[in-house]
DNA sequence: TATGAATGAGGCTTCATTCAT
DNA sequence: TATGAATGAAGCCTCATTCAT
């Protein structure tokens, strides 16, 4: 994931890999049947990171806002942990989706879950009057996960001045008011 | 563009885009001196769209709430008519950053203009009293363009249920609260 | 066709043709999309050259026993001349069927017209009652083709003693015979 | 055998051989040097089953065209029960003969033992007149094992309408009429 | 200014063989 | 005697780029 998130998957070669994992090219081939297929088990990876994270907090019995913030500050620990994990979801699973076709449904096969799992906390939010009633799912997905993408991206670019988790709270109340 | 956006910029290959173009692969490059200077150049102009609508918005005379809905409304209807120009932002530009690579400062040189644009308008915001005083830039950035990103590769997987321009004052409102 | 009579279809690659070709191994792809294409245009150009052979032959007004001779006249010095017609047909489109599956009716494709030739042959030596009548034509097919296939083989092994054309009269005898 | 002769030689890997025979890939280097070497050691065994025939076949006493008709009808049998070592003997020992260069005399080294079985018959007939006298051996040895051969191939094709066995009298018929 | 055949480096993948256990 | 993970050379194919015309 590393290298994906930092080279792309086109200039993440096997034999680079193999390299790094201090592995031979053809034993890669015995636990991954193919590039791909071994991109896509790191979006499994990084997927089940973010939705069993939200899940936690999905499950607790906190308000909305709180929820958020849990799930915010969770997601820029990770960002500052291990950035290759939300960067290779942005640069790699979210723009080559035609690598990652799942040919049964819609798409978005593989994060699916997490998906799941928004759609969770916001009906919890508007339930409890936090979140304004009847927004459009997509719209809220978008302010959701869009400004946390955009912000990990600008992270990515090391133009942030500060620790990255010290921007938790303006970021959950920008998130939170949007979804007000 | 088009096969930028749809196909990335690996599978775009330059005999394609002679055939597509109906040029010889060697008159495209009589006009661009490599592939990815022909996705500088994409990137550039994909830029001064959006750079140009939020320019000319920014000198209306009209409240920083105004601002956010005209400039919504185009970026939607860039969307709907040129999705390829939003789709190439995003799923090249952004996601190649090796590839644009301006080796000078942070990066961000071919988006530089649109950056500046974004900032007058969140001054201007923040001067009228309609945002919320000394919000981080990076974070105001996110919530801009991260709300709008995300909407538009949604609208990109096709599992919008309604005709995107209708989608405007909804998102409006909500980055005008982000921003609030 | 020399190469792959020779060396087979596996250890004709493609890098080697390249060389011998005096072409580099990315032109090669421009005017055949594959390897196996390679060889099935080359299946062609050998089916070819037997069945124009045996359609001229077909088309004179003599005896079936006349024609055998001429065949197998034709056919040896082909062998002579060319050795790589024939032992590429035998020994690689004959000897992986798998590669040259034509995925429409039983197989074949690319040797049918040959096939319709020998038919035409038979035909005409029972209606003139040199041959026996009502034989099995796989059999009598066995008997022109596998004669003349195994003399080719044997005469790629290099152990035969005599100039090959010089086995014209008694091979085209035993033919006849076995047919009558 | 089954796999060579289905799959060629170089589709069967040992690891597919290690999966069906039930046994480790490293076991199998314990029994067997190497692959061709375990090619080797099925093409003598593919060969000793017709040799050993037809060796049985001349010590009988009955004439040369009772002996054509039993190696046929054994022949045949074997195609029908085990097709494999016929038609590994065709497609991977006679279409490979680079692989199995024997490097010392004119090849064959691996046949051998037929080949002078087939010798026997030939004198044997040719002794009591029912062969034609003074016939070239290669081209006596052509009839027999082309014919032979190049029906196994077509039976190999699914293209038969009956039973192989029961073609036994007429192919016994054109090979000793060839001979004749 | 236009053409497109030619180049060749480099990527993905396969698989015979080895060897520590 | 058995295991199977590991190795790495080698093959097919792609495609950005060049250049003679």
């Amino acid at each position: 994931m590393k290298f994906f998130a930092k080279k792309g998957f086109y200039h993440t070669t096997i034999p680079l890999l193999a390299k790094e994992l201090k592995m031979s090219v053809g034993n890669i081939y015995n636990y991954f049947p193919s590039k791909i297929y071994l991109a896509k088990s790191a979006v499994r990876f990084a997927s089940d990171i973010l939705t069993s994270s939200l899940h936690k907090i999905n499950q607790k019995n906190i308000s909305a806002k709180e929820k958020i913030g849990l799930f915010v500050q969770d997601y820029l620990e990770i960002t500052q942990v291990s950035p290759e994990v939300i960067e290779f979801f942005l640069r790699v699973y979210l723009s080559n989706r035609d690598l990652f076709e799942d040919n049964e449904n819609g798409g978005f096969q593989l994060a699916e879950a997490f998906v799941k799992e928004v759609e969770v906390l916001l009906q919890y939010g508007m339930k409890h009057h936090e979140f304004r009633k009847s927004q459009d799912f997509f719209i809220s997905f978008s302010v959701l996960t869009g400004i946390l993408g955009a912000f990990t991206f600008l992270s990515g670019e090391n133009i942030l001045k500060k620790d990255i988790v010290s921007y938790r709270d303006e970021i959950a109340d920008a998130i939170y008011k949007g979804l007000s």
